[in-house]
Order: C-alpha cells, then sequence, then structure tokens
DNA sequence: CTCCTATGTGTAACCGATTCCACATGGAAC
DNA sequence: GTTCCATGTGGAATCGGTTACACATAGGAG
C-alpha cells in the first residue's frame, strides 16, 4: 500500500508539502509541484480517502436508500443519482430497502458509520424510519424524492403529481369522456387522486364515489378493479389509475370481458415504465422526470455541503411532468343505445 | 459527534475497552459490558468506520461497477448484491458506467480511494478497463459477474448461456422445427451462438449460414433481421436470438407482414425481461438466475476476504438458466402447400 | 503454598492523511 | 536598509479508532 509518505520521502519532500500539493490547500513550489506529481504515478499512488475524512470530516460519499431497485422507476433514479455524484467528485452509497422499514433504517445506521456527507433517501415511512432520518439529519443533510414526509427532514425533491393528475384526467375530458374511473392507493390525499378531483371539478362534474376504487396498486388489484366498477349500472367509459401496472392489470381485464381499449374503454397510467411503450395497446400514461430529479437531489445536497446556505431552511423542488399521449385512450363512445 | 472516548468517560473505562467490547477482540467483564452498552445507546453512538479502517484496513463496503443501470438486467442483479452485502455486513459502493470504459477506470480508482475490501465488475470490457483492473487485483479481489474476460482478474460468475441456447433450440426442434434462424450479436464465440450450434448439430443439422444474422442487439435490429431472413427461398420456421428487445422487435417484424406468432413463426428470446411477459405473445425466453448471480458475487467476495482461501486460485460459478416456455413458440407448421 | 493460565483492564503507539504553526526566503514598499 | 508580505516548506499535533504490551487478579493444578 503506497502512502502519501512514501510519495513524500520519493519526491524528496515532507508530508505537509505532498498534502498541500493534493488537496491545493496552501503554496506549493513550481518544480516541487512537478517533483510531486511524477512520484505520484511512478507509484501509482491514490490517496486514502477514509484516512482523510479523520480531518476533513468528509468522506466524498452520498448515501441513497431506495424503495426497490427493481422498481424500473428507482433504478433509473439511482442511475441519475450515480452520474451526477460521479460529475460532483462524489462516489455513492447504495441500500435496497425492498419496501422494509426496518432495513431502511439499518441502511441509514449503517451509512451514518461509513460517514457519508449527505443522504438521499426514496424509501416507505414509517415511524421507525422518521425517527432515524431524524437523528442523522443533526449531522448530515437529507434530500427525499418523492416522499410526502410530514415531518419533513431536510430537503425535497418531488415531480407534480397533482398537475400531472389532472392533465391526465384533463385529457380524458377532452376526448369526451365524463364517467371516468380513478383507481388508487389507499391516501385520498395522494397527488394523483386530488388531480383527478381537480380536472372534475374544473369540468363541472362532481365526483362520484362510485367511481373511486382505492387499494394496493399492481396488476392484479387494477383486473380486479375493473371488473368491479364494469358492473355498475351506468359503468365509465375511461379509468386513471395511480400508477401503469394498475393500468395494464385494468387493459388485461378489459380485454377479458371483451372490451376494445381504447374503442369502448380509454385508460391513462401514471409512471410511463418501460412497459408502457410496449403494451398492446401502447399506454397513454403521465412520465416523471426521473433523471431530473436524481440530478436535482444530488445538486441540493451539493449545494448544502459546499455552499454558504448549509443552514438554510428546508427547501422543496418540484418538477414537471408530462403527459404521453399513446393509444390507449381515445374519443368517448356514446353508451346510450 | 460522540466518540469512542466519550463512550469511555461515559462507561468509566478506557478507550481500548471500549474497542474491545465493540469489536469483540479480547475480554471484557460482565458488568463492564453492561455499562458500555448503555453508555453507547445513551449517547446514540456510532463507530466511525473510516476511522476503524486506519488500522484494521477494511472498510466493511464493497463496490459495484456496472455496466447500465437502466438496463432491469442489472439492476436486478444490484438489489441482489445490496440484499446479500447487507446480510454480510458490508455496505455497496455503486457507481454506473453507462457502458463507458472512461467512466469505468474512474469509478474503479474512487473505489480504490474509498477503500473497498472488494469489487463486483459488470461493465463493458475495454484494454484501460482490464488495466484498471489489474492493478486494483493486486490489493482488492474482484469478481465479475457475466463478463467473459479474456484476462481474467480474480473470481467469475455468469450463468450458464451455451446450455441455456441450447436448449431454446431444442425446445424448437421438439416442436418440429427445422429451419432455425438465428439472430444475435457479431461474436460467434458468444455462448448463445455455440448453443445454437450444439442443439443443431445434436439433431443432424448443419448450420446454414444464410439463417445466421449477426448484428446488433436491439429491437430494430431484430426487425431488420426478420424482414431480411423472410425473403429466402426457404424462410425459417423459427428464430433464436440472442436477447428478448431482438425478439420483441421479431414479432412485431412478423406482424408487419401478416406472419402470425406462434402459428406461423416461433420465437424465442432471451433474459427474461420484464417485459417478455407481457408481450403479446407473451414470449418464450431464457431467465437467469439474477438474484442466485448477485449472490454467488457477494459470497465469493465475502470468502476471500474473510476465509482462509485469500490466495486460492480465480474461481469461475457458472449458474443454470432456465427455459421458461410462454406463448411465442407452437408446432412447427408445414409450409409444402 | 507456589506457579501458571485465563480473564480483565489501562497505556500508548499507530494507521494515513490534514492542517496549524514556525520558519525561511525574496522582492516590494517606504 | 529595514520592514513587510507573499511564497514555500518542514515538523508536529490531530482526527477516531485498534491493538500490542504491560500489568493486575483470581482460581486450578501440582
Amino acid at each position: 500500500m503506497v502512502t502519501a509518505y512514501d510519495v513524500a520521502k520519493r519526491a524528496g519532500v515532507s508530508m505537509g508539502t505532498v498534502s498541500r500539493y493534493l488537496t491545493g490547500n496552501g503554496y506549493v513550489g513550481e518544480s516541487t509541484r512537478a517533483r510531486i506529481a511524477s512520484a505520484v504515478d511512478e507509484l501509482g499512488y491514490i490517496p486514502n480517502r477514509a484516512a482523510a475524512s479523520l480531518t476533513t470530516k468528509n468522506t466524498g460519499l452520498l448515501g441513497f436508500v431506495v424503495s426497490d431497485l427493481r422498481n424500473p422507476f428507482t433504478a433509473e433514479i439511482a442511475s441519475a443519482l450515480s452520474r451526477n455524484a460521479r460529475l460532483h467528485g462524489y462516489g455513492l452509497v447504495l441500500a435496497d430497502s425492498m419496501n422494509d422499514a426496518a432495513i431502511s433504517v439499518e441502511a441509514v445506521e449503517s451509512m451514518r458509520a461509513h460517514g457519508v456527507d449527505g443522504l438521499i433517501v426514496t424509501p416507505p415511512e414509517s415511524p421507525e424510519l422518521n425517527e432515524a432520518l431524524r437523528r442523522a439529519a443533526a449531522v448530515t443533510p437529507i434530500v427525499g424524492i418523492g416522499l410526502r414526509t410530514d415531518p419533513m427532514v431536510t430537503d425535497l425533491v418531488s415531480s407534480d403529481t397533482r398537475t400531472g393528475a389532472r392533465d391526465a384526467v384533463t385529457h380524458l375530458l377532452e376526448l369526451g369522456h365524463r364517467r371516468i374511473c380513478f383507481i388508487g392507493s389507499n391516501s385520498m390525499a395522494s397527488g394523483r387522486y386530488r388531480g383527478y378531483e381537480d380536472a372534475l371539478t374544473q369540468a363541472g362534474i362532481a365526483v362520484n364515489s362510485e367511481l373511486v376504487v382505492l387499494g394496493d396498486l399492481n396488476r392484479s388489484a387494477g383486473y380486479q378493479a375493473l371488473l368491479q366498477v364494469m358492473t355498475l349500472d351506468d359503468p365509465p367509459t375511461a379509468v386513471f389509475t395511480a400508477n401503469d401496472a394498475v393500468a395494464l392489470g385494468v387493459i388485461q381485464a378489459a380485454h377479458s370481458v371483451h372490451l376494445d381499449v381504447p374503442s369502448d374503454l380509454s385508460v391513462v397510467g401514471y409512471d410511463d415504465v418501460d412497459l408502457a411503450a410496449h403494451s398492446v395497446p401502447p399506454l397513454t400514461t403521465v412520465a416523471q422526470p426521473m433523471a431530473a430529479m436524481g440530478q436535482a437531489a444530488v445538486e441540493l445536497l451539493v449545494k448544502r455541503l459546499q455552499g454558504s446556505d448549509r443552514d438554510a431552511g428546508p427547501e422543496q423542488i418540484v418538477l414537471p411532468v408530462q403527459l404521453i399521449v399513446r393509444h390507449s385512450t381515445g374519443p368517448a363512445m356514446d353508451r346510450k343505445h
């Protein structure tokens, strides 16, 4: 293992000088600089950041606790984080919590032990995790991505879900749909539900609770939900779902009862997962700016770490989403015949 | 920042004792142990691993340089790595090279600086990267996943591609297909091509070079390739592709010329990406054991780090793959009418 | 009743860097 | 010709742990 001492000896200078050369703090003469430089690459010296962190108090690592890496959505964010961390000279420590609160807590603690300079989190919210984050926040800035974190820890990056949902439903309204079903998660407080409400209200349509189905957000939940609403006397002509998995389940269910999408039923998803573009028919959905979110998270963190505003108040960045119209939506058909 | 010294003071013992308590090396009396334990959690003490690494020479971090995290295949491996690293008490440092050799090299160097105890890599092979890995290998064990690395650095985890390909083609043969097309990457040395060859040879069929199309491995390449082979006098009745993207392109092309899959043409992919299960028709494909590969990689690394066989020769683990029969394959039709 | 070993604890050196302080030099300012 | 400041360098303390070593104490073997 080559150390700064070896470099110093070879260059015929003191360790102090080598360190000044490496960090760029303090003066180093021209010729000395050259001698150190050649010593460094003759020896293949790589500075030990752990040792450096002892005095500088920063490791050059950012931590990322992610809810589920197998979700393409989070994988894309992770990719963007890795890229942007690198661009700012940071490494990325990653932990996949697999939607388990206990693992998230363990991960946050582990990252603290490793001395990450900042933390980025997207995991499921839970009291224990919030507690762990609060403790961590005392020593390190934390950026949440897409969390609704009530006791907001530090900064927050999210996308404008509510507007995205509103746009999606407005798109359906513009196609002439009036009976529009919402299939979503349990929280009526979610941006997706609120956007649905907004659009209907704006169009002067009252929310019909028969057409709102809340539950899990997966394929089979979507499948079940659609079959259920189709038994109504006056079934919906369009469905807006809280995510693409649900939407795909809806389409599958529609086919199973011989409804054509989009001529009999229009469907809009949310997230624009990879699958969405390749489903049959290709899914109209709302895309979140994942790369931009990853970038914003890193930049927020770096600003706190290097900028003067270490103690500025919590910041929230809300990025715009984009409605992507494919072929799962079409004009409302007239059912009155 | 709470240090071991604070804990020692509070528990009324020396730092040496605290350290022995934390590491479990050496004797600590029963009552002392208890006093330290309560001091630790009253103060919320978290040991600084960077400091510890200075003397112990290990950081408890594993590095993972990945070719492209947005690829579900690698995301799944990353997830498995994170999980298994955690189970063994390690953290995971991740870098997405985005298939860029220069970034890979930078990542390897960065990880060395951060003192990772072991390295796992899946990135594109390149001379510069191999050189960087060789340098890193001097201080840290390296496990490659799915690489064909000629100058093999340390250990290797891969899946039995050749057998998987053979099984896939054998499946087609058993359905009665005789003219089977292979669409793959440029390397005829690839396991996928060799497995194709194996199966045909075993069935006593000579490889027909007209039916072998080499090129890029993406959707549009598959699309083009199929249109090309269908212009032959005696076109194939089945296609085996080197990955699912190509297979989906093939199916799309088949539809575009009004061929039904599987009744007119059988198609087998490779990788079992998420999309494969949901294409129309659902794709018969070969699944790699990604979670198992991640697990094997970590275990290989941990064995070298903690086991006695630090300097054992390079090890190769080849995991079995699985043919997943869905609905894109069916009996060969008789074209002789 | 010694002697030895197992158990338990404190002291201090050390890991690999950073940084403060002291000390040198040289030219510019007066 | 001093004084001063900018430039350049070495030495030593320091960060937060780990561990080798020295030193106790106690119980069991002889």
